[in-house]
DNA sequence: GCCTTTAGTTACCATTTAGTTACCACTTTT
DNA sequence: AAAAGTGGTAACTAAATGGTAACTAAAGGC
């Protein structure tokens, strides 16, 4: 048990902070595949291949836990679940968006 | 092995690549820590008191080889080395500051 | 009757990442 | 002689993360 201390400590950092809610392996992709339009499990299992649908399930319900998305269900059989930005979310976008340019800039055009 | 197809497929994702190079638990509080000065591996440990000294060992070198930060080893004794931010590590900038900018915001005055 | 579709859940295991503790080398200070 | 200071390393353990397979619900198609 190191957390409890010294998180209080090291909340002066505000980076330290913000990796607590988006510094998963897979939640920027997530937030980024969400940054402009509502969508279905499905879809954003299909936008990131490489993650297994046990793995989405969890950290669409991190980010749910943490209001930076919201997931409608509908209950139809087969059922559809629809998940969107909500407002604190949104306010992620400068961050995604900087992280979308430098990717483009430094690594897109150099392999 | 997952990895080697995926990713050349995936890296359609500007996300995605940079998240490789930054999307570990401390890599972005280490470059954050490294963003206006040039810092001794012990400054740098003072500053993210909860890192172990082997992690944080490890995650510089993977930023070094990453191109991200520089590490120069003077010969005295005691031994100092100094780090400090390339080019490219300066480029992330943007990036940092924007999660600095959403930290202060979200969460400091929250709690 | 069985397969398909969707968005999961559950159980279990493997891999990756992080943390702890002890220790080194070398000189100066106490 | 012993401790302090610096930047680590090694061996080991613990925690976090990721993965697979089997299962669920209700209606439609073959």
């Amino acid at each position: 048990m190191v957390t409890k201390g010294k998180i209080s400590e090291e909340v002066k950092c505000p980076v330290t902070g913000i990796l607590q809610l988006i510094g998963g392996k897979w939640k920027p992709i997530i937030l980024y595949c969400l940054r402009s339009e509502t969508r279905r499990f499905g879809e954003i299992a299909a936008r990131i291949p490489s993650i297994s649908r046990k793995v989405l399930t969890e950290q669409l319900r991190e980010l749910e836990q943490d209001n930076l998305i919201l997931r409608v269900q509908f209950n139809e059989i087969p059922p559809r679940v629809e998940y969107s930005l909500t407002a604190m979310g949104k306010s992620l976008s400068p961050i995604l968006h900087e992280m979308e340019k430098w990717g483009l800039e430094n690594i897109m055009n150099k392999k």
